[in-house]
Parts: structure tokens; C-alpha cells; sequence
DNA sequence: GCGAACCTACCGGGCGGTCGGTAGACTACT
DNA sequence: AGTAGTCTACCGACCGCCCGGTAGGTTCGC
């Protein structure tokens, strides 16, 4: 079901399926030039081209370009969904909670950000139910978010804040990132990473005086100095 | 020159020049569209019908689609010169710059986003010399915020932290806004131009008081400065 | 010989853009 | 005062192109 998968399937059941790999060969041809060009500024036959079929080729095995949309963002949010939102879900203490959730979004979008951009870009190419599906599920992420920032607040970690404007900017900085990180560039993924996290987490937190507001307790990924 | 001016115009002129203000009108308009439906899903037509003309009337006015959003981009870059960048290059405590810098372009936003939202997002509408052009004056506000970090670091307000990372993670928080801010919702503008720019100056600035105070073991990290 | 995996050829339609007008206000000459 | 010319602000009809999508094969491994 979730498409787009890792190629070392086939390997793993001896090519039983090429269906499935060519189908998420598809996906993942069809996210990268999405998020490069945009979805409407993308033909099919751009689509078919790049992964050497024709139109009709291409249509063997999709229903169609807005059911490619469709299928791209569901398996971005399956991906949010497994890699951010469940591991934060089993962190008890918020802060460590939110580190983790800022850490693995913005791990997502360094390693590879097609189809997570595509998400939050271009939902008006949706058909009205399925963008409602999708807007759904990124509801209950931002108030998944929000409500840590409540936690954090009855424990008296953060004054003042709505949670809601809280929960959005940082999911805005997070998003960002896709826009300018370039991975051959002067950073790093893991610095970036890194930096985010903790600006992320200074940016909720009161100044000064409170009970742990020392060394940030670094997140579940080591990080950093990976290189030099 | 500016186009999408005032209507107001035309009261002071005594109706001196209409044809201005019908091209303002159909800016704004265009502006209005393409923020909702994205620039490659509006048709020409759907301009045209926005201010009541045909197609071919709408083009007496304007030279091409491209050019439409390239004129609305340049007024979205003039208004963020003139709103945000010349009046925070006018502060030189560098805190309050970037407070400056922050409140206003929020504000901005929180009034009409339409024109700031499409310079963001349409960017690959545009032809290559005038993305270009976009494109630089963007990088350009982008080093002013990354220049005013410098200088907070260099006071010791700002430890370890990337300028650059921290400018685009700024940019990113409040170019959010226009996505879930709604006038009629239930935060009022002013609240939430307020909000992030608190967040946006706690994220940057050191917790605790002064130079030295945070941590400067983990935050330390000054990321190899591969330029400079 | 049969189905999976692909092709060539085509369709209707909407797109950005253009062309040849023309109504009407305003000017110029007689 | 009449009328011919001119210019602004538009419109209906049209163009060529490319789009998403489809019908009806053909090839090839089993």
C-alpha cells in the first residue's frame, strides 16, 4: 500500500514483484519533479520521460495525474506519520517530546524533501475529498504539536504562548528548510538539523532561570560532527 | 510606476488617469488569484472574468501572463523594501533591528499576503532574467537579517548560532503565517504579529542574561565557517 | 495462446495569445 | 454647426499548441 517504497525489496523477495517496484519508481520520479516544477507545471508526459515510458505506458500503471498527487502526499504523511509522530508519541517529558518531533521532521526534509514539500504545496490540486483526508491528518499534527506546547506550559516551561501560533511557526521553520538546504552545500544535514532543534526549542522556552535550562538534552539522533 | 497603487488615486487626480487605476485593479485582482489557486491553475480568462473583461480586453493591459507575475512580484519586493527593510536599516541596535524586521514583515503579511505569499511560492513561474532578479533581491534580504544575527553575535547575544540557518529559519517561521493565519479567526493580527516576533527574538537570542552565561559547551558548534 | 507490459495514434478541450474590428469620446477643420 | 478623422478601450472569433486521457493494438515471457 505505501508506495514509494525502498527499491531493496525486490532484492529481498527475489523480483516476485516488479509491479511494485516500477509503481514506486513511478511515485518517487513523479514527487522529485514535482517538487521541482510544481504540480501543474508538471505534464505526465514529463512524468512518463522520466522514467523512459510513453503517456500510455505510464497509465498502465496509474489512474490518473491527480491520483498520482494523491497517492505521493498519502505516503509523505504515512512517512510523517511512522518517522516523527509515532516515535515523539512514546517521549513522555514535552521538551524531549518536541525535540524529537523538530529533530526527525527536519532529518525528513534534509534527506529528502520531495514528497514533504509537495504536501503542504500543493493541495489545491486535490480533488475536494482527498485534500480533505490530507488537511485532516496535517490538522492533527499541528495540534499533536500544539499540545505538547500545552504540556510544556502547565509545567510552566513556556509563559504565555498560544500554543496554536507556536505549533504553526515551528512547523513553518521546519518546512522551510526544503526551500533553501541544499545538501552539496556549506552545511551539513546534521548541523542544520541540529541548529533548527535548537532554535526551535529556544524560541518556546522561557528565558533564564527555570528547572532544567541548561544543556538541552539532545535528541534521539547523535548528530553532529559527523564530519571534520 | 509601482502599479497596484491606491484608488484613492483617482479621487486626488479628479479621474486624471483611469488607465492606471484599472491596471491596479487587475494586479490586485491577478494577485488575489494566484495566491488562491496557484499561477499555472489561473487562466488568463479567470482574470479577465475578476474584473469584467474579456480576454483579449484584459490584454490591452498587460503584456503577457508572465509579465503579470512578474509585475506583481516587483511590487511585493518594493513593498517589502519600503515596509520592512529600509525602516529596520534605519535602527542600529541590532536587537531592535531585527525586532524591526520581524514585526513588520509579519505585519505585513497579516494584512495581505496575497502579493508577498505569490513571491514566495510561484517563483518557477517566472522567466530565468526575471527570476533572477527576483531572486537576488530575496538573497539580499536574506544577508540583511543573516548580517543583523552577525552583529548580535557579535555583542554576545547570539551564541554558536549559524546566521544564515537562523535568518532562513526567521524567514520561514513568518512567511508561514500567511498559510493559517485567517483575519476572521480567532487570534487578531496584531496578537499574532506580536507572538512571533517574541518567538522569533527568543529563538535567536541566548537564554539567560548576557555574553557568556548559556552553556557554551553544546551551543558552541561554530559550525566550520567554510566561507568568510 | 494468454496475460502482463508496453506502444502508436488519436481525441476533445482549454490554454496563452492575436487579429480585425468598433462604439464612443474627443479633436480639427470648414 | 456639421462632419471627418483619431484615439482609447474594449470585444468576438480565431489560431496553434499541448494537455490529460483513451482505444486498440503489438511484443514477449510463460
Amino acid at each position: 500500500m505505501t508506495a514509494l517504497d525502498n527499491a531493496a525489496l525486490r532484492a529481498a523477495t527475489g523480483a516476485a514483484d516488479g509491479e511494485q517496484d516500477r509503481r514506486a519508481e513511478i511515485y518517487r520520479s513523479a514527487a522529485r519533479i514535482f517538487h521541482r516544477k510544481g504540480y501543474h507545471a508538471t505534464s505526465i508526459n514529463d512524468i512518463a520521460a522520466a522514467v523512459g515510458l510513453t503517456k500510455a505506458g505510464l497509465y498502465y500503471y496509474i489512474k490518473g495525474k491527480q491520483d498520482l498527487l494523491f497517492a505521493i502526499m498519502g505516503f509523505a504523511m504515512d512517512q510523517l506519520d511512522e518517522q516523527v509522530i509515532e516515535p515523539a508519541r512514546r517521549v513522555e517529558d514535552p521538551q524531549t517530546r518536541l525535540e524529537t518531533i523538530v529533530a526527525r521532521h527536519a532529518r525528513l526534509i534534509t534527506q529528502d524533501s520531495s514528497a514533504l514539500t509537495i504536501l503542504v504545496n500543493e493541495l489545491e490540486g486535490l480533488l475536494p475529498d482527498d485534500r480533505a483526508d490530507i488537511i485532516g491528518r496535517q490538522r492533527d499534527y499541528v495540534d499533536f504539536i500544539a499540545d505538547t506546547l500545552a504540556a510544556l506550559r502547565d509545567e510552566g516551561k513556556v509563559l504565555g504562548l498560544d500554543p496554536t501560533v507556536g505549533a504553526f511557526s515551528l512547523v513553518g521553520m521546519i518546512l522551510w528548510i526544503s526551500r533553501w538546504y541544499r545538501a552539496d552545500g556549506r552545511l551539513d544535514g546534521d548541523e542544520v538539523v541540529a541548529e533548527v532543534t535548537r532554535m526551535a526549542i529556544s524560541a518556546v522556552l522561557n528565558r533564564g532561570e527555570d528547572s532544567n535550562a541548561g544543556n538541552p538534552a539532545r535528541t534521539g539522533q547523535p548528530a553532529k560532527e559527523t564530519r571534520e
